[in-house]
DNA sequence: GCCGCTCTCAGGGAAAACCCTGATGTGCCA
DNA sequence: TGGCACATCAGGGTTTTCCCTGAGAGCGGC
């Protein structure tokens, strides 16, 4: 019984964690990691040119992060199978990643256990989640979050503008980098902190960060 | 021309990032991974008892992190070498683990090219950079840093209304919950501010976030 | 005992954010 | 073609922050 070849691409902008997945996978016979890159445009490029059977993402890349990086491959290539390797166990990222096309989500502290089940798993186009998260929290993670997912996304002007505030910039700036009124800069700021149901601009900070809109 | 047999312990709380150490490091004859502990604590114990001559050591450990323990390992067994390990290509974490005791500090994203160098050095007790960090610069690093370091240090009360601040509180509620005038509140604000060089909130929010006062 | 640091508080004014309502134009799509 | 989301802007008022100077009390070190 022998199962066909793999290829497989990493991209992860550290080199260490490269060299950790390359040398796990190493262990299995069929496997070839084909490419690895260190940012998510690079990333694309190399998937375009080797199209790979599967993809291992990390979702902090530089350039374009792991979820805009699987909605552009899934758009082009759905036939690529996504595993989403992160340190974060969080809720939101992974309904977003999953909603985005990924089938996989593989926490960084449960690679040299997992790893290899997780790439087996999306061989056969089955998905894959570390730990606790499972299948009946996938379906109902994926029903909640397309629910509500517009009631509570910025849209991209808001998000323009509260990235703006978090890193520090004054109203009256923000109005004269986007070349607009402060009064809306100021509705957008209101229509995105109650969006996100946030008290003072230092809640909007905190969003920010967490959702990586800017650097701490 | 033989060279003695090297000791190392690792700690990281990423079993992918310790797989890659290790195997980085397999290909020298003389070196032996004694030992690994995923956060501060058990690496602590680990030390105590393997007296390692290095010990390479993540910044971000969880328990102790890996300033906290490079000042305890350095108290106890100052003979022990040690190497931080970092995502963070950071100043002030730089001159936080030079002045702890720490001789050696390699990027994570260096890993692949300069660990093997950075052991080396370690093991011949000369100090490791880098990249860009060169021995002039640890000098005017150690000293620049403990020149002022009384004078970017937040006194505590400075320091318990940042966090307060960047818990998203305004100045009104900070003064009833510790029972101040709004004044002292506004006094101890504008003098933290002005200390770290900080022009807004937000930068005081994200001061807050990277020096862990708060989580985002 | 004096010096320096910290913590406390105040006045007063300028600037900015916050909050509300209301309004217009544009583009999409059912 | 009417509704809907989005983006734009305004008036007008309240609240809060920001910025400055000045000052007294406590406390530890030299």
């Amino acid at each position: 019984m022998s199962s066909p070849i793999r290829r497989i691409v990493l991209a992860d902008d550290h080199e260490a964690i490269r060299l950790g997945v390359r040398s796990a996978l190493s262990v299995h016979p069929d496997w070839r990691v084909v490419g690895e890159a260190s940012n998510g445009r690079d990333a694309l490029e190399l998937i375009r040119t080797l199209q790979p059977d599967i993809a291992v993402l990390d979702y902090s890349l530089p350039m374009m992060n792991g979820l805009e990086l699987t909605r552009a491959i899934k758009k082009e290539m759905p036939r690529v199978e996504i595993l989403i390797f992160t340190m974060h166990d969080r809720e939101d990222i992974l309904a977003e990643v999953l909603m985005a096309g990924a089938r996989g989500y593989l926490l960084k502290s449960d690679a040299s256990k997992h790893l290899i089940s997780a790439i087996e798993a999306l061989a056969v186009k089955r998905p894959y989640f570390s730990g606790n998260v499972s299948q009946t929290l996938l379906d109902r993670f994926i029903e909640m979050a397309s629910r509500d997912s517009t009631a509570t996304a910025l849209t991209p002007r808001e998000r323009e503008i509260v990235q703006l505030i978090a890193e520090g910039r004054l109203n009256k700036e923000i109005a004269a980098i986007l070349d607009l009124s402060i009064k809306t800069v100021e509705t957008h700021r209101a229509a995105a902190m109650h969006k996100l149901d946030l008290k003072s601009s230092a809640d909007l900070v905190r969003y920010a960060v967490r959702n990586h809109i800017i650097e701490p």
